[in-house]
DNA sequence: TTGAAAGCGCTAACAA
DNA sequence: TTGTTAGCGCTTTCAA
């Protein structure tokens, strides 16, 4: 095979042992002559240290495994990049895995991961870890970017507070006079998804405007997915109508992908945007900025929520007894022109 | 640490040997009886196979490099999810680069796959493998998806006809009646870039239409660049002004995701697409159908790609001396509302 | 059909 | 300051 570490010994005319050193910059000093010789020995040779070797020994993978459910979701694509980058300046590799909600997905990524000795794992959603037939997840350092309902000692959590989020970009479309407002939300039984969801009909509740089901569409988190949404929400035969008698003058959509659907489906529709109806989305992406007219959306600070993930990974990665790590945020309503401001 | 084959071992009275044989069904016949006791202690210690260690010894990782310049570009996360989804389903992990075009990165992650020994590369665009100092890259299967202007005994190449693509496009928008047609391009020196600047320039040129430089905006591939260059092209102060005295009537743009922000300049600038300004991109994402208007875009197919980047790939991985293949496809134009139709 | 043992390339404890 | 050596957990050849 490839150049290994004797053969740098060998000529270097060093053991094996000095190699190393050299290598890691210890745990005993080397004198300047022979770590000059062995450099030299290293480059003209072309001698790379295998990595596999390297982490079976007892060193690490300085690998971590981030589980997202969709990087065609551009909320998710922002996130991975940021996560990727931040983590990547510190010399570990990210494993991605797309999960697409799936509980079988997530499960199979997850053991293969722990299976390759990663030194920490993110879940960015979707995932319930309670009952999993994982092994080995307990001693895993764990940051997790949403709540899944669970605590435990080895989990550190950024959570976003979608639940008052939702509430805050519901009670912008009221105070624009709305009161029949629409909910479009990605698949069901996705926890990050019940907040918003929850979030639009405490706001609702709390302004006494109606928040039934009938109210609320739920949807693949894509363009496709809000598309057929907005439509089920705002046609004359949709369900709204049946019960109201009129269509939904705003729409709050759980994802700025959905959104972008929506959006089109109001075109298709021959409705304009705001004046027809009023669209507040969820996310916070760059495509929001872009769409016609651009997006009012509750933006989550990506940039902000990956260095955090990564200062409280690297904490317990580097010191599996340091304490987890808690933190809760806020987003900030971006006002762009679809909520009718 | 965890529980090993050792302890699977012991605890069903065989030898370490034999649990092997039953995880990897041989080399050598197990008895039934045997059987049955190792994958009842198995799962009752709850054993999972050290994959580093397997890839230690000889195995391999079970694992592909994936180069990409940014996910946060639809086109290449629609492209990273196909061939994660593809590979996956062969049991292969996808390890992802982000490399920004930015050749130092690329090495960097180069370097990383291989010193983690994947069992094969893809790049996605941007490389250019010559010179480069990277170590070990002569000996991995290597499949690239775009032109990187070198052919070695290990690259099996999957690659789209940008040039007559891109001028297939143009001639489109030609038919429309446009002559003054600009180019909006990503960064200079990428050699997938070079390829469409050039089919516009071709099929300007064979139409005796303007094909200067002041005619061609090079940005980000991103909706931001595409913005910036659209109101480069299209303003009154613009180069294509000063030098036509007009402004372009049509824009050829190199990415779905510039052409979201070339529409969102032209309605900054008061005009209408189609009907100030016509625009066709290339790539064919979905984000493309949901734009207003929709965008007419040179399609690529990114799941057929995908699944032959991974048969191409696993052919050379099986069998190193399995000859290398090469394919090139064309795209289909994909008629939306932006080019006039 | 099963057991014993070599060795993948590396790190680090121990010896010199 | 440097050399020797014992493993990390696994696969697989060889011997029984």
């Amino acid at each position: 095979m490839a150049v290994t570490r004797l053969d740098v010994a060998r000529a270097a005319g060093v053991s094996p042992a000095v190699v190393s050193y050299v290598l890691n910059n210890g745990p005993r000093p080397v004198s300047a002559g022979t770590r000059a010789r062995i450099e030299e020995a290293i480059s003209r040779l072309g001698y790379r240290p295998n990595a596999i070797a390297s982490a079976l020994r007892g060193g690490s993978t300085q690998s971590i495994g981030f589980l997202t459910p969709n990087l065609r979701n551009p909320f998710y694509a922002e996130l991975a990049e940021a996560i990727e980058r931040h983590f990547s300046a510190c010399g570990y590799l990210v494993l991605t895995g797309n999960t697409y909600y799936d509980r079988t997905q997530e499960e199979r990524y997850l053991q293969t991961f722990i299976d390759r000795k990663v030194d920490g794992l993110i879940f960015s959603s979707g995932i319930s870890l309670t009952g999993s037939p994982v092994v080995g997840l307990e001693e895993q350092p764990v940051l997790v970017l949403d709540d899944v309902g669970y605590q435990a000692k080895n989990i550190s959590s950024i959570q976003t507070d979608d639940l008052a989020d939702a509430a805050t970009a519901v009670e912008h479309l009221q105070r624009h006079g709305h009161t029949l407002i629409g909910c479009i939300a990605g698949p069901p039984n996705i926890p990050i998804e019940a907040g918003k969801i929850n979030g639009w009909r405490r706001q609702q509740d709390f302004a006494a405007n109606p928040s039934g089901d009938e109210l609320i569409a739920y949807a693949e988190s894509s363009e496709d997915g809000g598309n057929s949404a907005a439509l089920l929400l705002l046609s004359e035969h949709g369900r709204p109508w049946t019960v109201h008698g009129r269509r939904p003058t705003a729409l709050f959509v759980a994802s700025d992908v959905q959104a972008i659907g929506a959006i089109y489906a109001c075109y298709e529709l021959g409705m304009k945007v705001p004046d027809d109806v009023a669209i507040i989305s969820f996310g916070g992406t760059k495509t929001a900025a872009f769409t016609l007219p651009p997006l009012s959306t509750m933006r989550q600070d990506i940039e902000f929520i990956a260095s955090t993930a990564m200062s409280y990974l690297l904490d317990r990665i580097k010191d599996p007894l340091h304490e987890s790590s808690h933190m809760t945020l806020r987003g900030n309503l971006v006002i762009g022109r679809s909520c009718g401001c």
